[in-house]
DNA sequence: TATGAATGAGCTTTCATTCAT
DNA sequence: AATGAATGAAAGCTCATTCAT
């Protein structure tokens, strides 16, 4: 036995038509049910496949969550990446991301549902990966609020920390409103929460007469 | 025989500090591990009872959350409904009930955070009466936010609906981040949310010069 | 203390009117449902009182079905001796019994049916109990039959043993197909089924051309 | 890859030793102790298999009796059929049906009495099918006994379904008393049987003096 | 590449029963 | 005469995972 049977792609495990039906559905059970209410079993019927080749393709439940996790940050950070470092205003930029990840998330929604969600139930180690990952987002994304700040076309009054997670908190909440089928285009929500975005980096709102 | 022994609150089942003490350890471990991860067993271990007497309390897992949703929401409408009803301005009004949420929702954190997490686990029937609950919530402030519109003192390139539910997004994902135990207080963190949230009611967005 | 709190009545243990509801309604739910599907809960709540009052007034839920098991043999044994110790032909008095046990049955269909199928689930002890009642009765009847025998007016080509299995057998799954509520009145289901108690006692069928 | 592993009985689940064994010990047990009397965790220990297994074979504790009835089903119509349809003399086939069924449930006693006594355990639904396949069985042999009836050798004093309900009543007891370590064989039992049935279907009792 | 079979721990829930008051 | 609280065992069932083939 000579050749190698399996092809990697990082330390994805083996890749197939079988491992690509397995993570497709895992992406719409997880999102529709959760992650803890879909079992094996039910990942394997709705693939079509045995849970022997489930186990064939991945060492657990989990590395599946994980590959969908791996897959997000990948496309996310190059997102950002290819906008942050552009030659644009940094609100044109800031913009930009913002309506990006609204409009990728909403056009893979039921991924981003199980990217949003799905932390709780892994393990330590897989938790503590994935934050690392996060914290990287984050970080050069401050790094161009702050840019902004010491610009002097972003409020000071806050901090970039601050500003960046309310408005990814509106974010990772679009599943509790959003419906592909409404009458609200994908392009729209981007533009409004883009928008929204920028109207909190912007403005510090009017002094009411009350604590002036 | 004088007193009845039992008091009931509404539908709640019988009262007593053993099933005080079973709720309390539940919104614990509910919101450190999830519903999906917490077992009866694990509740009724950190509340030093048997699941005998878990099942004396309450009819199943499930009418625990239900209780500490029914909790939450008596809460949060009698706050709002508190705030909505005074006869302050428009925008005064939005910033206290933005920053009540906040400081409210924070100083629960638990509590919170299972009333934000826990709905995907929940049956059918339960998931329809809270999403019925939160409905309701949502229209009171759309009333005022409408009227805040009417009197121009609130944008309307954006609708109502949308500048709710961004913010309510935000404040849902306030666990991702918060730490009590961290430098900033929860009075800081709600006036910030408080400001933000102003700052998109208020403020369109400067024009950026390539979209101009 | 002086005086006696219980009036006993042989060893049921006291009288009371909660006593005899709940006996009554294990009557209709043990029918309905079964012994073994009928919890202790079940039979309180339909009656009405705690579990604590059940334990106060049976020792366990066991003694429930022993109670009417003797109702029932208390019965039935009463109406037996009385019809066979008259002075009629032993036909006559046979076909008496027959639909006697028939209409008494269904008269009370539900604690005939207990009587009829609680056996299975019972303690040894009391399964014990209740088989020798019925051999009791299973003898008072032989005797009969076997007069009827040596009178020649009973078949002798079986015994008396199979010929009263065959119609008790008959009789204990009367409600496998009778409902009080159809066409057929208690009566005449008491004289059909006599009837063919007489014919199966003395009719040698016909001989099969087949078998001559 | 050439021929395949399991063999699938219609809608019965795969097949192989572990199931068969369940099946056969789910028969001994439910007809000692009945159906609610044996737990799944009973089952597994008598058969030498983990609980695992057995869910692997059966859908559920009900699935295991749902495909006992099926095979008496099976059994017994196919032994109806092939009497009923012969060329017989009407009371020459009621006699051999009588006696079919009567000496083949008791060589399979034990499957007999599941089949007569697991039905109110078990869902509505399953009941509702089981009835409907006795129904079946029940107008089949009802047609012959009309049919006996037109031809003037069945009596016409009782209906059809009285006739079957009875002689059928009697059937289903038959494990009241009968023990196969017993002086009577099962021949002799069916010919008994079948006899007093011809005796029912055939003999209108003698008059009694007084009813003259 | 995959499968069918199996495991063993754990799940939520129900049960008959007890007992201090 | 009766209650409310609690127990502990067992119920039916599901789970992620393993492994010989």
């Amino acid at each position: 036995m000579v050749a190698r049977r399996r092809i990697r792609r990082e330390d994805d495990g083996p890749v197939s038509e079988v491992r690509t039906q397995l993570v497709d559905v895992a992406i719409q059970l997880f999102a529709r049910h959760s992650y803890d209410n879909t079992s094996v079993q039910n990942l394997c019927e709705a693939a079509g496949v045995t849970k022997g080749a489930f186990y064939y393709y991945f060492e657990s439940k989990e590395a599946v969550v994980a590959e969908i996790y791996r897959r997000m940050f990948r496309l996310q950070q190059a997102q950002l990446e290819e906008i942050a470092s552009s030659d644009a205003g940094v609100l044109e930029r800031l913009r930009a991301i913002g309506k990006g990840v609204v409009t990728s998330s909403i056009a893979r929604l039921d991924e981003a549902i199980v990217f949003w969600r799905s932390l709780p139930s892994l393990s330590e180690e897989t938790q503590h990966d994935i934050r690392a990952e996060r914290r990287k987002y984050h970080l050069r994304l401050r790094e161009l609020i702050e840019q902004g700040q010491a610009e002097g076309v972003i409020r000071t009054d806050l901090t970039a920390d601050m500003l960046i997670n309310f408005f990814y908190g509106a974010v990772h909440q679009l599943d509790a409103w959003y419906h592909p089928e409404g009458p609200i285009t994908v392009e729209q929500v981007g533009d409004f929460y883009a928008e929204l975005f920028l109207s909190t980096l912007t403005s510090p709102s009017p002094r009411l007469p009350a604590q002036q």
